[in-house]
DNA sequence: TTGAAAGCGATACCAC
DNA sequence: GTGGTATCGCTTTCAA
């Protein structure tokens, strides 16, 4: 293995001073500066990571967990996974890779064993166990998703209330005046993920305001469910000529179940739906959506995370308001 | 931070000795044992793993290079990178995630940077360049797919070649004589992701012992490419009864398109699909599919390479048997 | 069965 | 602008 001292004696010169050099802590002379990156270049030197990591306290390592349910989008997981680790390397960090199953005693481990410097953590529930674990931590940390007592933990989501409001406010504005939302699975409300039940908020009380009728079930991602949940709706409150999607995975079959029944879209029901703008186009009909913006998040994660580590100390609840695009899924209702 | 000395003057013994109860790396008595444990316990000792890193030249993480692309299956590449990590967590190895995207260069940093102690390597095309780059990094690798030159490099994948053929057989024995197959987007053949042309080996050469007429598309994801592809398929052999589909994420859009057309499956077309098991029941009519064994081959890399670090030292080639399993969408043509 | 001590390969302080 | 060196926390050899 190359070490900093072979780089030293190769450039003859101390081995602080290569150090010196690859961290720029100090000013260098131009000639010894060219000696050492030479010689750097001409032994293939690489910093050994877990020297670096004792003799600094820097892993340059972030610890990312990710929920691996399949009742969660796992796009949208991918697409996070995907943004966060591209802007974890433009801030030279590389991304450690733990799953939500292995609970709390993961995130010590993790922390004190000193194997990254900071943790972004997803799929936050509302009394989430792991964020008082977090908070003892004494690391950066950032949520994705806000539980209830975020205390002095950073976080970031879409405002998923405002999302919920957003998608009522255009239905009514279109004229429709009976609406209802498909929302996520119900173990995702059972188990008390916040974004649930703020989107519901949001929905609920735009409808109250615009003097919509409003109703909602959660739905798994079968067919038979789609189509049972549709049964349960429209028995409820026959006239509904609106749907708000809350549920990425169900949206093909819930799709389908409608062309089978006869149910045209936008004719006989307008649909919007809350999730990855990538998704909108890989249906029969283009969908109008509520963005679920995972590469924004992904990327603000890091991004915070990283400041907190500079030294940037200030907990913060980032929500970033929804966009809605009008594609063809969404008109106004027959008269 | 605590460290192993306060360990060893807590339970009054020597820091090599807590080392040694940790490591189990020689006979302890019984009585060091239950103290050293208790003042782990106590004070909440967790290693360091830079100082075991640098120590040990072990760092317990294993390297994952995933593609990020949209237009390979997200949940595939889901799928595995959570067997994969849980598989990891039971050797007591953590999971460092790189992109396909920072190339070779990744490779070489977190080798030579002794960030991890193996890599695994997914989504390698027939002649990928990360191939020569691993061969030099004297570390164990194993690959996610077969490229054409695996040299001393250990792989595993899903046997792609009989799983086309599988596809045909089954076809063929329910009486079909003109199938299709839809394959991945152009993207994936452009690059030489190998198991895109076993498939097709695999369909062409059973179709060819099968005496069947069979013809071949290459497929984006879009609404729109299916509906193009299937005319293209019917332009060149209009009396088409059976589809293979090797491309999971156009399903949703393929079922809609035949359904628009008033297509009835597997009434006017039989149709085989290549996807996870987990996927076939989320469409209209159950499908027969060849189950892509995501979590079986994220397991076996990870034993695989775990192997290989524990000095078992043969490069091997794992190509795990297709299983068909046969549900609502295939029957025999029509008369 | 246990202890003492020599590294592992960087960083960063103290000198000059 | 550069060099010397103590230090980080652990593993492992050598000795007892």
């Amino acid at each position: 293995m190359v070490t900093i001292n072979d780089v030293a004696n190769a450039a003859g010169v101390a081995p602080s001073t290569v150090s010196y050099v690859i961290s720029g802590k100090r000013s260098i002379s131009p000639k010894t500066r060219r000696l050492v990156e030479e010689s750097i270049r001409k032994l293939g030197y690489h910093p050994h990571a877990g020297a670096r990591a004792l003799a600094s306290s820097k892993t340059n390592v972030l610890a990312l967990v990710v929920p691996l349910r399949t009742d969660l989008n796992v796009a949208v997981v991918m697409q996070f996974v995907a943004s966060a680790v591209t802007a974890a390397r433009a801030h030279d960090h590389d991304l450690l890779l733990l799953t939500k199953d292995e609970g709390p005693a993961a995130l010590q481990r993790v922390a004190s064993s000193a194997i990254a410097d900071a943790l972004i953590v997803m799929d936050v529930e509302a009394a989430d166990p792991r964020v008082p674990m977090l908070l003892a931590l004494d690391r950066p940390v950032v949520l994705i998703g806000v539980p209830d007592h975020p205390a002095g933990l950073s976080s970031i989501d879409l405002d998923f209330t405002a999302a919920g409001s957003a998608c009522v406010a255009h239905l009514a504005r279109l004229g429709h005046r009976r609406i209802a939302l498909i929302g996520p699975s119900p173990a995702v409300y059972r188990r008390g993920t916040s974004y649930a039940t703020r989107f519901l908020d949001g929905f609920d009380d735009a409808a109250r305001r615009a003097g919509v009728r409003a109703i909602s079930r959660s739905c798994n991602h079968s067919y038979e469910a789609a189509s049972h949940t549709l049964d349960d709706l429209f028995a409820e409150e026959p006239g509904i000529t609106g749907l708000v999607v809350h549920n990425e995975a169900v949206l093909p079959a819930l799709l389908s179940v409608l062309r089978n029944r006869g149910l045209t879209v936008p004719g006989d029901l307008s649909v919007v739906a809350v999730c990855p703008e990538a998704m909108a186009d890989q249906h029969v009909v283009a969908l109008t959506t509520v963005a679920i913006p995972a590469e924004e998040v992904g990327k603000q994660a890091v991004e915070m995370v990283v400041q907190r580590l500079n030294g940037h100390n200030t907990p913060e609840v980032r929500l970033l308001s929804p966009r809605l695009t009008e594609r063809e899924s969404t008109a106004a209702p027959h008269a």
